[in-house]
DNA sequence: GAGATTTAGTTGCGGTTGCAACTAAAATAT
DNA sequence: ATATTTTAGTTGCAACCGCAACTAAATCTC
């Protein structure tokens, strides 16, 4: 009942996925109260607008955006049914499908952050000073670090 | 374009944002291949482990196992299914519901533990020493007590 | 104390997601 | 060069979850 898991650790733990889920249920209620799309459609519309020429190859987008590959081209095919990204063949490779951000996805996601930024000040931001928010952007890139390429993938 | 959102708390949004959806993932993942049931079930049993005499009425169940109270409906009757819990009615009030956790939903506990405390350790914990656990603990608990009773709420 | 209101929980329905199986194309092997 | 294997993406299916509407019971109003 004991391996390296200290009750600090424990209870930090607890308070950062407790703290998740509300923040994040807090933001997706505030989002669609605005009427506007969810994180989901946000995190792939915004992975795309800072790859290059806006655009990606699905399974890069599927990583980025934290979804399965299947998850992904159903996020997609939204995400094409409302003209906010277009899915363009790649000529070298008749396998891969490149998504690529319209300007209409560009003017979604602009319209997005201001709801989305005003979240996480709200809910998240304003109980960080600046130096713990300096030493939570540390420690979390350490632990993004560790977990590179897990989970979120499909089995084959 | 700048409300009260510096640069470094949306640094530290991003990687906690981040790093939560790929652990929580990676736990998933590793529960699935133990063949044990998921986090939501854990949360949901274990907060009636806590409870006074190990039973908690739906909705505040709700609350605790951050879930609506339809989506706690339904989780109910599969672990009532399971026979991990049982329904019991209230004779002061024939609205309420009490979940009763059963010895079997214990039982279940204590198979799942060992391995969330693994993925704990594993994904979230081996990143952060001593001195950073007891500061995220307090940061976000800080953030916790921030976001009271919001989200994951029905309309009405 | 009968009727309106509020509260607790459930159900209909639709949206989202992942796994397994599938299709098509490219890379590798013989 | 053809056959096999691997890779990229999609589709069938089922699980999970929330909102809105609903039922039943308690409370409040007059």
């Amino acid at each position: 009942m004991k391996p390296n898991l200290p009750e600090t650790h424990l209870e930090a733990w607890r308070k950062y996925y407790v703290s998740f889920w509300r923040i994040f249920a807090a933001i997706e209620v505030d989002l669609a109260a605005a009427r506007l799309p969810s994180l989901s459609w946000y995190d792939a519309l915004y992975e795309l607008y800072l790859a290059p020429d806006r655009r990606l190859r699905m399974s890069a987008l599927a990583q980025s955006a934290l979804l399965s590959r299947s998850g992904l081209t159903r996020l997609v095919d939204k995400l094409e049914k409302e003209r906010l990204i277009e899915r363009k063949a790649c000529p070298q490779d008749g396998r891969v499908q490149h998504a690529q951000l319209t300007d209409k996805g560009v003017e979604v996601l602009r319209k997005i952050w201001p709801v989305y930024r005003a979240g996480i000040a709200k809910y998240f931001a304003a109980h960080l000073s600046e130096a713990e928010a300096k030493q939570v952007a540390a420690i979390f890139t350490r632990v993004v670090a560790g977990t590179q390429q897990r989970g979120s993938h499909e089995s084959n």
